[in-house]
RNA sequence: GCUCUCGUAGUUAAAUGGAUAUAACAACUCCGUCCUAAGGAGUGGUUGUAGGUUCGAUUCCUGCCGAGAGCACCA
């Protein structure tokens, strides 16, 4: 169900635009119709007569003002029409039609700006998909804020979307990690990577209990250690590389320090993502796809879409598509993530998705434009059907990019933590229940705000100072403005004001004007991917109705418009929301 | 070298090819018995640069400058 009748109006007012331009000869005009960025020049805007002129030979004047006196009294909800600027035609919108768009929200409820434009449409998008052998950071962040933004911006336009993720499970950097485990996380300092011995006497090896550190730390520690280790001698990368093989060959005892490590990783991952919110309908986890991966590289050299080099390796043929190749499989016959990659995308399409999304880096651009074009020349599906939504970088304000050997990772929860303590400091004052849940979902907001507020390819350098403000234009901002808009409903409730819509000022606020444009603004973020088209109208929303709680007495019991005022309030209340 | 992304007030950002380029922060001025002041009202721009397309360009195209990223057996 569509919630809003200003998509209606927007259309009825195209059509009756269309109708005079065709009865002033002029009908093939490509004109727009447009909110204009003030109010004062009405609700909506043409630049019809503009086009026209052109066609027609005539001024842009002339055109308005023959076309403003074919316009007339066509729409119902239109009150007034004019000419603007060089020759702009302004529709003012009757009081009513306003009226009617409260009681719609108000109708509508938590459904207040959801739509039908995907309906029944299945998707997939991916998207945050942390590695288990690292800590989260604000790269992480960045993705799964993106990622559940348009999740539910999507399924708010009425898409079944599976939200989903891939575990990258196997391969050189696990095995890192298991060795770093195995020979820096003995209990007594001693460093003897003995398996079978581990196998043995797992007590006598620290878990991130023993250790009192966070368990993502604890691998992430572990990993970079183990990193350094195969870096540093020969024979340790030859022992690293004998645990891929032994895993590859199923070795029960590997496996069991695969399970173990992993589960540390997982442990350290759910803490993080169960703050964010994160939803996840479904994660892959490579391990059980990198096999069918092959077959269909095989296939394809079959098929003659890919080739075999010389020592062995396969390649692809992307000539046609303008791309560079790339290595599908490697020269001693093991995968690389596109094999896997393919897989996947395979099983994607199995389970009927229409749209597959990836919520990942920009610097995977590239491997993203081969993947979909080996996809379609396998005929797994179409190109059209894939889509890569890249983000900016982020950075770390004076640091430039982050470096785990630098020192230079802001994680995740670092960055929760730091925000929470500041908001804890500002509310210790305040007579708040629970402090720490208070604090919590403040420090949440600013943070997500701080990166929603942005457009998606933009780089952010990310100011942990300034994501944490919690004023002007913050997370912080919105949840205030929420707040008194239910504290003033509140106060009229005990005032015995009740909302109603029956009886209204002549003139709309500027707010009201403002609050029925929330479903299309939805529709625009989800449909050109941009969370932050949401994130700038609630900031001008909350700007508008505190200025209008600033100016006008919503729970007054003297004042006849009361009750309308509260239905507005309520309104302004559940769009926040 | 080739390809992609980005360049807007002092700072951080906004602007489906439209009208006088919006906001916030910082600065300065004002509003305090009044629905939570985490608020409200008020004061400042060569849109990196040079061209082009257009009635109209921050937006589209081209060159240049600057920042970042990618370019086959890493993920």
């Amino acid at each position: 169900m569509v919630f809003s009748y200003a998509r209606a109006m927007q259309a009825q007012i195209r059509q009756a635009i269309s109708q005079a331009l065709v009865s002033l000869g002029a009908g093939e005009a490509d004109f727009s119709v447009e909110h204009p960025a003030d109010t004062s020049r009405g609700d909506y805007a043409t630049n019809a007569a503009l086009v026209a002129a052109k066609l027609l030979g005539k001024s842009p004047r002339e055109v308005a003002e023959q076309l403003v006196a074919a316009l007339r009294n066509t729409v119902s909800s239109v009150a007034q029409v004019e000419i603007a600027g060089p020759g702009f035609v302004n529709f003012y919108l009757a009081r009513e039609f306003f009226v009617q768009e409260i009681e719609r929200a108000r109708e509508a409820g938590p459904l207040w700006g959801t739509h039908d434009h995907f309906k029944h449409q299945p998707w997939i998008i991916e998207h945050t998909s942390p590695n288990p052998n690292k800590a989260m950071h604000i790269g992480h962040l960045r993705n799964n804020i993106t990622g559940m933004a348009l999740v539910r911006l999507s399924e708010a336009c009425g898409a079944e979307v599976v939200s989903e993720a891939i575990d990258n499970d196997r391969g050189i950097a696990i095995a890192k990690l298991m060795w770093g485990y195995l020979k820096f996380a003995r209990k007594d300092g001693s460093e003897d990577p003995n398996i079978a011995y581990w196998h043995e006497h797992k007590d006598e090896w620290h878990t991130p209990e023993t250790k009192d550190v966070r368990p993502d730390r604890f691998v992430d520690e572990l990993y970079v250690k183990g990193n350094a280790d195969g870096d540093a001698s020969p024979e340790c990368d030859q022992a690293i590389r004998a645990l891929v093989i032994s895993w590859e060959a199923h070795d029960e005892m590997v496996w069991d320090l695969w399970r173990t490590v992993l589960g540390f990783s997982y442990q350290g991952q759910a803490q993080t993502l169960t703050r964010l919110h994160n939803r996840w309908d479904r994660v892959w986890h490579e391990h059980e796809h990198y096999e069918a991966g092959k077959r269909y590289v095989a296939e394809g050299l079959e098929k003659g879409v890919f080739k075999k080099l010389e020592d062995g390796a396969i390649l692809t043929n992307l000539e046609s598509y303008g791309l560079s190749d790339t290595i599908v499989q490697k020269s001693d016959g093991t995968a690389l993530y596109i094999t896997q990659d393919i897989a996947l995308t395979k099983l994607k399409k199995d389970t009927g998705a229409q749209r597959l999304m990836w919520v990942i880096g920009p610097d995977q651009s590239l491997a993203m434009k081969q993947l979909f074009a080996v996809c379609e020349q396998l005929g797994i599906g179409r190109r059209d059907e894939f889509e890569h939504i890249a983000y900016g970088y982020m950075s770390v304000k004076g640091q430039g990019k982050m470096s785990s050997r630098l020192g230079t990772v802001l994680y995740i929860d670092d960055v929760l933590d730091m925000t929470k303590e500041k908001v804890s400091e500002l509310i210790r004052e305040r007579a708040i229940g629970d402090k720490d849940l208070v604090a919590e979902q403040v420090a949440l907001a600013a943070v997500k705000f701080s990166i929603l507020k942005s457009g998606r390819m933009r780089d952010i350098a990310f100011d942990i100072d300034e994501a944490t403000r919690l004023d002007g234009d913050s997370g912080p901002y919105l949840q205030y403005t929420h707040t008194r808009a239910v504290s003033v409903l509140k106060k009229a409730q005990e005032a015995g004001v009740v909302a109603d819509t029956a009886k209204q000022p002549t003139e709309p606020y500027e707010l009201e004007k403002k609050v029925y444009q929330f479903p299309e603004i939805v529709l625009r973020a989800a449909v050109e991917r941009e969370p932050h088209y949401v994130s700038t109208y609630l900031l001008e929303l909350a700007a508008l109705f505190n200025a209008f709680y600033a100016h006008e007495r919503i729970a007054d019991t003297s004042d006849a418009y009361a009750p309308y005022k509260v239905a507005l309030t309520d309104t302004v209340r559940q769009t926040l929301k």
